[in-house]
DNA sequence: CGCACAAATTTGATCGATCAAATCTGTGCG
DNA sequence: CGCACAGATTTGATCGATCAAATTTGTGCG
């Protein structure tokens, strides 16, 4: 027994093609009597529409596409996966499909960008990450692609900016500000800040929130001594923070969980004894969870949510040009997402049940 | 300016459609000339096949389909990550595409393959898990589905058997033989394994190779003694290791990066200025780099492309189904992989380059 | 009753490719 | 010259859905 199509259906029902067809996209149109019995008649031959036709008459693939980054660090990756998985879901609730690619650089995205419209016939992109001055989401817009990125625009100068296109990011500024609010309140006024090397503007936005934090509580003058960067990995931590330790930092913020590891391996080294150094780390990756560290949380799944809530609402409406109601408000092109501070039991644990093999 | 079509093409070079298609499908049908000719004005326009169209006449889709597995651990999912990461690769390079998708339980997943199946018409899936007597594999087998199981197949017992579907794994016991080898040679004879307290049969796999390896050694009389069962946690490998080291074991190989973990830093409290504690992991994670912790190393790129190697052979000789001369030799439809001890400096390291901000 | 007009349903064309069969070309050879 | 036959190319149908337009059915009302 073959799967039904849509004749093969209805030839059993004696009723048209056309009019299953508007059973399942314009109901409406269908007077309620027919609609029930074939709408009966669909679920009990399951019957299901053939993407690969659908496509081919109405343009749409009901698919979008990512790029799966190259693991870069893996301790980091973690939040890359988190949201990947969040994403996933999110598409197949709205319901499309998910089509992941690799790419081995920014232009050679741009050429599977072109080769998945044209064969696989899109409907529209997430992006990871942007960079400053983004050739990606530009040649995009030109294209009038439809997309979401997940990361603020930069500028050439690495400074926010707002773009003209739709985004979703976590405001880390405001978690490097919440972890030196909470490491006041804990008593700690040398707090120092530990971040990257590189020109990062990520990095150079949760300084910025650290730096606001002293500012506010009046440490002005500490900054410049109170700030380093390191190479972003645990040994880099680790370096970093003998650095600062020497300084007098009672309290270190991180950009990163593997800088914060290292960070926190070496207070506990130059101070033994003195319980669970305060570090706080980012990202708020398994190994922090693990290891019993502070870290500043990214809301990652509500971000994915809502790149894909942005993303369909904007084919949805491309689909109903001119003068339709918006039946739900449109949602925010352009959003922050507020990150919080994850508060945990310092470790060593309690000793957990184990059993003779 | 349209996206170019078989038949916009065809009119511009005053040819047919079919012999355009047979120049990208069947070139030798088609006279040396005429191919040249054709092909040159295919890459001047850029003409892309649609693949909607051709998944229509065709019934193949050329996209493979995967169930993203919900992040249990987050330390050990890493190893999915970067199998994910080849398999995707892998994937483009055989010229098919790859489809993500989530389940909240195996039955559940089932049901999304039929979903799949009917609605994109996938070719194919990979599945990254396999438990015993695997409701999955059996549906995926009788409705006559291509796919790949990265883990052996296991019987209702948990004992690994060879079943009649395709699949790779990874030699868990040849892993953790290869680790006591290297800890004897080290002069360690009293090496403990620490494992997980489920019936997990992948767990019990590595078990059976510490044992293997200490029997082969002479001490089969302390394997009684010395194997211990935690929770999947760095608490639980921090007890298990104090247990293990109360009955003299003076290394010890774990199921798992975050067993080992935890076994390690409780070692380090016990016997503090000893250099790094004899301790092997699993799964070689980015947590164990870090840490500079030893691990078994799963070949996940491997695995990823073999699979892929395997699905699409099997597709293609689908197609050419009858007297066909295979052109290469069928690969192994069943593969187990060796695993390797990955080396580490111990820490801590030497400091690393740091600079003020 | 019959006409206008809206609601419900059907028909034929189409999206862009491939398959199978038909037609056209060219070559060798009696 | 003409016929057979392989090689090269074209034609018409088809995959399974939706769109746009045509047709049928139903309802209200003078």
């Amino acid at each position: 027994m073959a799967r039904p199509t849509l004749a093969s259906l209805a030839r059993e029902l004696a009723v048209s093609r056309q009019t299953i067809s508007n059973v399942l996209n314009a109901p409406h149109k269908v007077k309620p009597a027919t609609r029930e019995r074939i709408q009966a008649a669909i679920e009990a031959a399951g019957y299901r529409p053939s993407a690969a036709a659908r496509q081919l008459r109405t343009q749409r693939s009901m698919n979008f596409g990512m790029r799966l980054l190259p693991a870069t660090d893996g301790i980091n990756g973690a939040v890359l996966d988190r949201f990947l998985h969040a994403l996933t879901e999110a598409t197949q609730a709205a319901g499309y499909r998910l089509t992941l690619f690799c790419a081995d650089s920014d232009s050679d995205e741009i050429r599977q960008y072109e080769e998945l419209l044209d064969v696989a016939g899109l409907d529209g992109f997430i992006l990871t990450s942007s960079t400053p001055d983004d050739a990606r989401t530009r040649w995009l817009q030109e294209r009038g692609t439809p997309f979401a990125v997940f990361g603020r625009p930069w500028d050439s100068a690495g400074r926010p900016t707002s773009g003209s296109h739709s985004w979703v990011d976590v405001d880390g500024a405001a978690g490097t500000e919440q972890a030196v609010q909470m490491l006041l309140e804990q008593g700690h006024s040398r707090i120092g800040f530990l971040g990257w090397y590189t020109g990062n503007p990520v990095g150079a936005d949760r300084r910025r929130g650290w730096q606001r934090a002293m500012d506010a509580a009046g440490h002005r003058r500490d900054v410049p001594d109170l700030s380093v960067e390191a190479e972003e990995t645990v040994a880099g931590g680790a370096s970093g923070a003998a650095l600062l330790a020497s300084r007098g930092a009672t309290a270190i913020v991180c950009s990163s969980d593997s800088l914060a590891l290292g960070a926190m391996e070496k207070l506990r080294e130059l101070r033994p004894g003195t319980g669970r150094p305060a570090v706080v780390g980012f990202d708020n990756t398994p190994v922090a969870a693990a290891l019993g560290l502070l870290s500043v949380a990214q809301p990652v799944e509500e971000a994915a949510r809502h790149i894909i809530r942005v993303l369909t609402y904007e084919l949805a409406s491309n689909g109903t040009a001119g003068a339709a109601t918006p039946a739900t408000n449109p949602p925010d092109r352009q959003l922050l997402l507020a990150p919080h501070v994850v508060e945990r039991i310092p470790l060593p644990l309690a000793p957990t049940g184990i059993r003779q093999a």
